[in-house]
DNA sequence: GAATTCATCAATCCAAAGATGTAGGACAAA
DNA sequence: TTTGTCCTACATCTTTGGATTGATGAATTC
């Protein structure tokens, strides 16, 4: 008995109704937590996250119409400090992927065994994120393949270091959305230069305009050294 | 015993060369595996690991002279398909991340139990990721937090939402560069057509010009939902 | 059935972007 | 000193992009 400590309540949305009924007396019955309330919507599964403040929502994100992924972006925006536990028939580990890039405190699967889940529950609210093991490998192997990729498209040639300082400094502030005039105002040269500068970009980064060169440079890890690109 | 399958040869490499015994030890006395070499230099790790071509390497990356994450990298870069579980006194969620995105297929602390180790040994040479579950909650603290400052920058209201499907497939042409003509030849719709749905589009986005519009569509999570910039 | 919203297309006009060629001065390397 | 690279700058010309206005049919909503 921990009586003692205030129950924690869960919120449980997923739009298959014998599944939700099923999650809600297996919580019910076998952990010490109190259901909120549990819906089949996602969107008003938001709306009662707003109202009732529950500790942990168990969401499910395969859900036809409204993404799942999509409403924990939404409540996360919310930020009202509820933790979202994924609930998933897939072990994609593009969805763990994303899952988690979004803010999900956990994910589990559908298949599980229910003790599964209230551990995953009772690691949540202890405010860590959990994720069973063979989900976390999977989440890895994904992690670290977007990793390679970029490893190896650098490794190829970068376009990139055939540009000149100067030409770098201009392409930068392309890659902020300034047209010539706001160039040549923000490096005290013509435009006419800026042109010269801008012309040169684009035969050595093999483009035609400049949202392409753009492109290429957010592509092959230009600039803003501080973001690295990841496939999500 | 499972001594019908091949015994997997482990390299150490700890510049603490007490440890270094000790887990050297540890494996031969209570392991199946075979501990192929062991040196306290991390360049001679490196060099023992081409030529001896052990199946796990189980590398500390709290090495004064040569950083561990750096040989893990050069390791990798070899594609020798050696796997590297990284060890080390720090639970450092910064750590933990570097080391795991730069390839290593484990993580274990050298204060856990060496049970823990050989654990870690086992499910990383049947082709898995391993982080005990400790850890990965570190880890996923320091991967939400990263992603959750993007996710605040677009926090104010996501533009984007306003867009039409149809919209929003001529806005994702621009963002793979393409111009009117490239866009239209693609809808099959007319270049006038196209000049109206970029136009709605830039009054929508609250942007001048084409660059503008992708440069806000790709800091704001759109489509091109396969690339996400990262702080690293 | 009226009102909206959306996708489609067009004409016009002006501004911006892009292509091309030329050229002088600074600077460094050969 | 010569050669080469880079930054600067301009002129000219063509193409593309962008703003504005207006119009039609289809689908949806009220």
């Amino acid at each position: 008995m921990r009586e003692y400590k205030k129950r924690s309540r869960v919120l449980l949305i997923d739009d298959n109704a014998e599944h939700l009924r099923g999650v809600k007396e297996l919580i019910t019955l076998e952990s010490s937590y109190d259901v909120a309330g549990a819906t089949t919507n996602a969107n008003i599964g938001i709306n009662l996250a707003k109202k009732y403040r529950p500790d942990i929502i168990l969401m499910d994100i395969n859900m036809p119409e409204k993404d799942g992924l999509q409403a924990i972006q939404e409540l996360e925006k919310l930020d009202i400090g509820v933790k979202v536990i994924a609930l998933s028939a897939y072990d994609d580990a593009d969805l763990i992927f994303r899952a988690m890039k979004i803010g999900a405190k956990g994910y589990v699967l559908k298949t599980m065994a229910s003790a599964q889940l209230i551990y995953a529950m009772d690691e949540v609210t202890s405010g860590k994120v959990y994720l069973p093991t063979a989900l976390t490998s999977r989440f890895f192997e994904y992690f670290q393949r977007s990793f390679k990729n970029e490893a190896n498209n650098s490794q190829e040639e970068n376009l990139l270091t055939y540009l000149t300082a100067r030409e770098e400094e201009v392409l930068d502030l392309l890659t902020q959305g300034n047209n010539y005039k706001g160039i040549a105002g923000k490096l005290f040269i013509s435009e006419t230069t800026v042109k010269t500068h801008v012309n040169n970009i684009f035969q050595k980064l093999q483009v035609n305009d400049r949202t392409q060169a753009v492109l290429y440079a957010l592509n092959n890890g230009f600039a803003n050294r501080r973001h690295t690109k990841m496939a999500v």
